[in-house]
RNA sequence: GGUACUCUGGCAGAACGGUUAUGCGUGAGCCUGCAAAGCUUAUACAAGGGGGUUCGACUCCCUCGGGUACCUCCA
């Protein structure tokens, strides 16, 4: 599988002869988590189901930030302690992530639960003379590192010049970033150097390679992480170990509304409480499937319900594959090699999702089209079936399950309409199929049969 | 101001130096007791502007312009 790496700015084979490992930049918590937060972690999710489906190993880790100044300033204005509301907002992440059917990483390691492993670290890095002490805390020379600005293609000189970051005299250089912070207001922790706590990027190194080792295959992230989070990461990782941190840096575009970057501080954001209610989980994550990982998408309306009319054809094709009972027999095998060849070739070609989902969608229309026209046999249902399963699982779509009551109360009510039908009491029968529609189940009148589907209820309101 | 990415039909989104992408939408039709769903079919001046290379460019080069992101916390 080719990748887009930052880091080299071109495509890089993934190594997959031994276990992957992945390490994802996860979110802080201190807030609701939102449609941008969604389409990182949805697309890392496909991408392990993927690899997983193919018989691959791998290790999945992905952190959350649980010491942080929005944190502490968030358990402030509510008078709390900060791992109240980390606690509160890690609980409320798996809330809505299990919501939107992601897979559990292997692990998700919190800074808090690894602060010897840090403080670790920068002893390392004031070992080899990489960071200093302050008054203010111990911070990374970039000085140091000559490779620094690599990932995020800056210029040393040209950051300074340009350089907003706040004056801080003590540091030896103005890009000089803190791996610990001096404090008094917990959370704190003790460590050789005075009470505090570890700055934003150390933890993702820390954590990174004691969990992956000093290089692993991929660590990604949203854009926004590049700079500074993701080039400091490296300064730190490499110049502790003295090896090449991660092969591929793989980074996620960012979800825009209006053309606008969907951010707190915009107060343009959409939370995945909202647009669960309001879509549920299977739009949400075609919507983020729907362009190239790398590229931003644009949030809207219009592509929420374009993308809502698209599963509704998935979801139709699947109950006219469980309903077929034919003995017809169609040339398919070549129509669903064909789909599923197109899927795999899709995602082996930097991960292009977009294209993935035409094949997918391909092979629904197939399905439908068979059933259209009275062709959809039973066997052959079966084995289109089976593919159609794979990709969805890959996708992490899923169709509701009913259980056998809820399926008998409805074929019950299905033959009672059948028989109103049949003596063309049509009002009787409309009835019927109308208390079926506010199950929200709904019926396809066949030639010879009739067949239902459980839609899933969405509101399709934004 | 700097850096990166980006600019294809109403929208989303591909490939390719010379052939219809495809999907959504829209129109028509089929099926149906009627619907719904689905299917069939039709539809689009498409390539940000201007140059150049070429027999030929959406595809290569130059240039101008637009957009987004990052340069500060950010998925």
């Amino acid at each position: 599988m080719k990748l887009q790496d930052t880091l080299s700015n071109s495509e890089q084979e993934l190594d997959i002869s031994k276990k992957v490992r992945i390490y994802l930049c996860g979110v802080t918590v201190y807030d609701e988590s939102h449609v941008g937060h969604a389409r990182t972690i949805i697309v890392f999710d496909v991408l392990r189901k993927y690899l997983e489906k193919k018989g691959i190993e791998l290790e999945f880790i992905q952190n959350f930030t649980d010491v942080d100044d929005k944190i502490i300033s968030r358990a402030q204005t509510e008078g709390t302690t900060a791992e109240e509301i980390s606690t509160k907002y890690i609980e409320n992440y798996f809330k809505d992530f299990d919501g939107l059917n992601v897979k559990r990483a292997t692990n998700y390691p919190k800074a808090t639960e690894h602060i010897d492993d840090i403080i670790k670290f920068i002893e390392k890095l004031i070992e080899k003379q990489i960071a200093y002490t302050t008054k203010n805390g111990v911070y990374f020379s970039v000085s140091k590192f000559p490779e620094y600005g690599k990932l995020s293609k800056k210029k040393i000189d040209e950051l300074q010049s340009g350089a907003r970051i706040e004056i801080d005299e003590a540091k030896k250089d103005p890009l000089d970033f803190a791996v610990w912070k001096f404090s008094d207001i917990k959370p704190i922790w003790d460590s050789p150097w005075g009470k505090g706590r570890p700055g934003w990027h150390i933890e993702c190194s820390a954590m990174s390679i004691k969990y992956l080792g000093e290089n692993f295959e991929i660590h990604g992230g949203g854009r926004d992480l590049i700079f500074p989070h993701h080039e400091n990461e490296i300064a730190q990782s490499e110049s502790c170990t003295g090896s090449p941190f991660a092969k591929i840096w793989v980074h996620v575009g960012m979800v825009t509304i209006n053309g606008e970057k969907m951010s707190k501080s915009l107060e343009n954001i959409k939370s995945i409480k909202h647009v669960l209610k309001n879509w549920g989980p299977n739009i949400i994550r075609l919507f983020c499937l729907s362009g190239h990982y790398s590229k931003p998408i644009d949030y809207s309306e219009d592509l929420l319900k374009e993308n809502l009319t698209k599963w509704r054809q998935a979801e139709t094709c699947y109950y006219e594959l469980i309903h077929a009972s034919s003995e017809n027999h169609e040339e398919i095998n070549p129509i669903v090699k064909k789909a599923s060849t197109e899927f795999d070739n899709a995602l082996e070609d930097d991960f292009n999702t977009h294209l993935a989902l035409s094949a997918f969608f391909q092979l629904v229309r197939e399905g439908n089209r068979l059933a259209a026209d009275e062709k959809l046999g039973k066997e052959d249902a079966q084995i289109i079936k089976i593919e159609l399963q794979r990709m969805l699982e890959i996708l992490g779509l899923s169709i509701p399950e009913m259980t056998e009551n809820e399926k008998q109360e409805i074929d019950n009510l299905i033959e009672n309409r059948e028989q109103f039908r049949k003596e063309k009491q049509f009002e009787e029968a409309d009835k019927i199929r109308d208390k079926l529609n506010k199950m929200n189940v709904e019926l396809i009148d066949h030639k010879v049969n009739t067949i239902w589907m459980k839609k899933e209820n969405i509101k399709a309101e934004n």
